[in-house]
This record gives structure tokens, sequence and C-alpha cells, in this order.
DNA sequence: TTTCTGATGTTA
DNA sequence: AACATCAGAAAT
């Protein structure tokens, strides 16, 4: 399957989130071909957004989300998990979607339903910061049947210190999916 | 059921 | 010190 162009993530990063719902990840690996279906997403809307990492501004960990889009933001979490982002918009806005939750569909043997759980079910480590998502080895492509269905919008998980941003309705999911990570 | 705690490395 | 988390235990 062909993986979605650069232009798709070149777009607002609330869009591109809800877009992202119902396509494809595919993680290529010595391991083997590991995909998984997304059903849950938030949305980090650039370095004014007090929740995003970008808010930081340019450092050596969110120098790839600072960079052009189309890429995949890997970062370590709490020493023991990582968690995966699709870089969104122009490059210089610090703007990506987090990917929180897959559905298996293929060589995935545990648990999807949260960022650190997928990453560990496919694979994911810092190897792949800043890999191409159209040529590289983690990828995301249309799904099968190109349909999502209805999209649920709740504020982000894990956020209360960013104040207001907190509250933001920045988290998608696909309403009825058994593998979202929370209610 | 909800709330807590421990694990553990990186960050600025 | 805090953290875009998770699993298991304790409290309710």
């Amino acid at each position: 399957m062909e993986p979605l162009p650069r232009s798709f993530y070149a777009r607002d990063t609330a869009v591109v989130a809800r877009e992202l719902l119902g396509k494809v990840l595919v993680h290529d690996s010595a391991e083997g071909i590991r995909v998984g279906r997304i059903v849950e997403v938030e949305a980090y809307i650039g370095a004014h957004d007090r929740a995003s990492h970008s808010s930081r501004g340019v450092t050596p960990r969110t120098r790839i989300m600072f960079g052009p889009p189309g890429f995949a933001y890997v970062y370590r979490i709490y020493g023991i998990h990582h968690c995966v982002n699709a870089v969104t918009e122009s490059e210089g806005n610090g703007c990506a979607v987090l990917i929180r939750a897959v559905e298996p569909v293929v060589g995935i043997v545990s648990k999807t339903s949260g960022p650190g759980l997928l990453c560990s079910a496919m694979g994911i480590d810092l190897k792949l910061n800043g890999s191409d998502l159209i040529t590289g080895p983690l990828r995301v492509v249309e799904s099968a049947d190109g349909k999502a269905g209805r999209i649920v919008r709740r504020p982000r998980i894990g956020v209360d210190y960013a104040g207001a941003w907190a509250r933001r309705l920045l988290r998608f999911y696909l309403a009825g999916s058994a593998h979202v990570s929370r209610r």
C-alpha cells in the first residue's frame, strides 16, 4: 500500500489528527512486519501550546518536532516507555500528532491501548526518532476500506500541568473502538 | 470500583 | 523535580 504523502501532514494539526483515525501504521523490521489501525490520537498544536514539548523551544529532544512534516518524533517517557508522533504543519512550528492507540491487524501479540503500549507492541523505539513516515521502516498508509467512523473529541490525557491548554478538545478517538486507552 | 505507588531514564 | 505511562496493590 502507498504511504500517505507528505502533503497530508503539511496541514492544520487537529485536522491531520482526525484524519489519521482509521489509517494504518506499519512497522517493517527484522522482527517482521507489524500493522495496526490508528484508533486514538492527540494534537499538539505548536510552541504556544503549553502542553506540547515544543513549548520549551528547540532543544535536542524537540529538534525533530520543529523539522519538516511527515517524520516520526519518538521520545522516552517515565524512563520506561516510548511514545510516537507524526510531525505536522510546516518546518519551524513544532506541531505533531501523538498516536495513542491502535487496533492490532498483523503481527501484534501484546496490548496496544495506550501510547507506551502501542510502541512496545509494534517495536517502536528511539531508533525510529526522525525517520521518514513516507519512505522509512515506519509508515502510515490508507486503510483497506478507507472508512473511519464517528469521532469523539475529549481533553488530552496526562497534561493537567498545562492549565487552560489541558482543557482543549484535542484528543480524538473512534467511537466504539475496543482499543481506545480510556473512555 | 477508584486511588495509590513503584519502576526507571531523560530532561532543561 | 517533573514527566504526553503502565501494572499491580490497596483502599473504598
